[in-house]
DNA sequence: GCAATATAGTTTAATATTAAACTGTTTAAA
DNA sequence: TTTAAACAGTTTAATATTAAACTATATTGC
C-alpha cells in the first residue's frame, strides 16, 4: 500500500524529514504509480492471467526459450514456492510445459506451448491501447529522460538487497 | 511481480513494442523499484509493522488527527475489508483507538494512541539511515527533477482509474 | 411515516505471496 | 565409497489483499 495522497499538512511531514523529504516523496510516488499501473495492466490481460503469469510468458520472448523454475524464481526475485505456484497455474491453463530434465533428476525444464505463445501475443495486443494512449499523453523524450535515474535507482536497490 | 531484468534479447521485445517500448520499460523499472524499496523499508520497521500499518500511522501526522475507516480506505485506495484488517492489527498492537462515532451509528472514529505516535516516530527514525544513505548517493536535484513527471503520471493513472 | 435505497463496516472465500520445513538428487570430502 | 553438505523443487502455515455477501444504520421519495 502506498502512503496515500499528500495534502494540506504534508509540509509538516516534510519539515520533520529534513533533507530527506525528496527521497521520501520520490519513493512514495513510485509506489503509487506501481500500484495503479499494475492494476490497469491486470485488467486487460486475457486468459485470466495475472501479472506474474504474464511476466513469465513474456520472459520466454525476452530472454530464453527454456528455463528451470529456479532460474525464473531468481529472475523475478520471488521465492521458489511462489514460482512453483505461478508455474502450476500456467501449466493448468496449458500455456507452458514442464518436463523433467534428462540431465538432472532434481531440475525441471519449463517451456512455452503454442498456446502460451499465442496468449503472450494476445496479452501484448491487449495492453497496446493502454500503452499507446499513455504515449500520446507523455512525450517519449520525457520518459526517456527519466530512465537513467530510474535505472540507477533500481541498480542501487538491487545491490543493497544482495548485500544485506 | 515486476517483469524481470532485461538482458541480451531485450531488443527483440523492444522491436515488437514499436514506439511503445519506452513506456513498457518505464513502468517495468518503476515496478521493480517499488518492490525493492518497499522491501528495504519493511525490514527496518519496528513493532512488527508492515507498510500498510505504517502508512496509516503516518497518515495521522500528514493529514488529520482522526478519521473513519472508510476515509482511510479511500485515501490508500484499498478495499474496506483490507482497511478493517489493517486497523484491527494496529488496534491489537495498541497503536490506534477505534471508537464509535457519537453522531453516526454506522461510522467509527479512529485515532492514534500515545503508543501509536511513538511507534510512528520510531519508524521514521528507523528509516532515517536508509533514506540518508540514499540521498548521499543520489543528488537531491536529480530526484527533484524527476518529480514533475512522476506526479503527472500518477495523476494520469489516478484519473484513469476513476473513469474506468 | 414508511418503504426503498444508499452507506459504513465486517465477514467470508479465494488468491498470491513469504518463510521455513520437507523430499529427493547431486556434489564434495574424508 | 560412504557420508555430509548443498541444491532444486514442493508443501505448509501464515499474512495481506480483493470481491462479494452480509449486517446495521441513515437518507430519500412518496
Amino acid at each position: 500500500m502506498p502512503a496515500g495522497k499528500t495534502d494540506s499538512r504534508s509540509k509538516r511531514q516534510i519539515r520533520e524529514g529534513g533533507d530527506l523529504e525528496d527521497t521520501y516523496v520520490f519513493f512514495n510516488e513510485i509506489g503509487i504509480i506501481s500500484q495503479l499501473s499494475a492494476n490497469q495492466f491486470q485488467r486487460v490481460l486475457p486468459h485470466g492471467l495475472n501479472q506474474s503469469q504474464y511476466s513469465v510468458l513474456n520472459w520466454f520472448f525476452r530472454v530464453d526459450v527454456e528455463a528451470t523454475p529456479g532460474r525464473l524464481a531468481r529472475a523475478f526475485q520471488v521465492t521458489k514456492g511462489a514460482m512453483t505456484n505461478t508455474l502450476s497455474k500456467l501449466s493448468e491453463k496449458g500455456l507452458i510445459q514442464i518436463d523433467p530434465d534428462p540431465d538432472s533428476g532434481r531440475q525441471k525444464i519449463v517451456r512455452l506451448t503454442k498456446a502460451g505463445r499465442r496468449a503472450r501475443d494476445e496479452a501484448v495486443a491487449a495492453s497496446f491501447p493502454l500503452l499507446s494512449e499513455f504515449s500520446t499523453r507523455f512525450d517519449k523524450r520525457r520518459i526517456q529522460a527519466a530512465m537513467p535515474l530510474l535505472r540507477e535507482v533500481r541498480e542501487y536497490l538491487d545491490a543493497l538487497r544482495e548485500t544485506s
